[in-house]
DNA sequence: CATCTATATCGATCAATGTCAATCTATGTG
DNA sequence: CACATAGATTGACATTGATCGATATAGATG
């Protein structure tokens, strides 16, 4: 940072004043986001920030029922079954899927709100 | 939803009715999310998906002048230069801010609408 | 109970990412 | 030119993350 350079022994130069290139830029009054709230923000991101998760979320948007389970997942993605599984625990740890077991099956479903919600982050930075 | 489950009344059981795997649900018929534009909106959210990068974007926002220098920058986040460099790179490359360079110093700006159409991109999955 | 099937979890591997110290570049200034 | 400063780039290192094969679990079936 180093507002003033420095005039340790040059005493003198005070009087020479404006030395200074005092700062670049006003800095921000207000407060930034926090620490904690910005790595809270990031899970979301970190969620969405997959191209194969994109998909997964668009499949199970598009579908007619609003809901998919694994096996209708797996092909599309061109990804094997326990990576499909585990990209969906992130989106449903991510609070952006529910997840419903119904025999043997598991379906998955969006929150609803949530993608609404994670767009609303942007907006609200 | 279940495609198959109550038949009318079970009476059609008696033939031991085909169990029907059949499938657990109707695959959707819309075409999905391309693995090409799937990776490309990835992008986006990559940036987004780090603390620091928020931070950063929250920090540009809330300047009054609607700009900020890494000089401005470093310090809050308790990150090196370097790394701010880094970071700020990345938000450049993905569309986010801009950068221009006065004299000795680099000012970071909002593109705007960027946020709106990133949030955009989730509204339309 | 034995078995099959759909899904989840585990372990390993390899690529991508965040961070820093050191260095380089560009724009000053004396 | 010599030197100082703001910022970018490079290289190394540690951590995270995506993927897969193997295995475990849970529900359905016989």
């Amino acid at each position: 940072m180093s507002i003033y350079v420095h005039n340790g022994f040059m005493n003198s130069l005070q009087t020479l004043e404006p030395v200074v290139e005092a700062s670049c830029c006003v800095p921000s009054a207000k407060p930034a986001m926090s620490a904690e709230v910005a790595q809270q923000r990031a899970l979301i991101f970190k969620a969405l920030a997959d191209p194969n998760r994109l998909r997964l979320l668009s499949i199970v948007k598009a579908g007619e029922s609003g809901e998919a389970c694994v096996c209708d997942l797996t092909e599309p993605l061109d990804l094997g079954q326990p990576t499909v599984s585990h990209h969906l625990k992130i989106l449903v740890e991510a609070g952006l899927l529910r997840r419903e077991k119904r025999g043997t099956w598991a379906y998955y479903s969006l929150v609803p709100g949530a993608l609404e919600q994670a767009a609303g982050l942007l907006a609200t930075l």
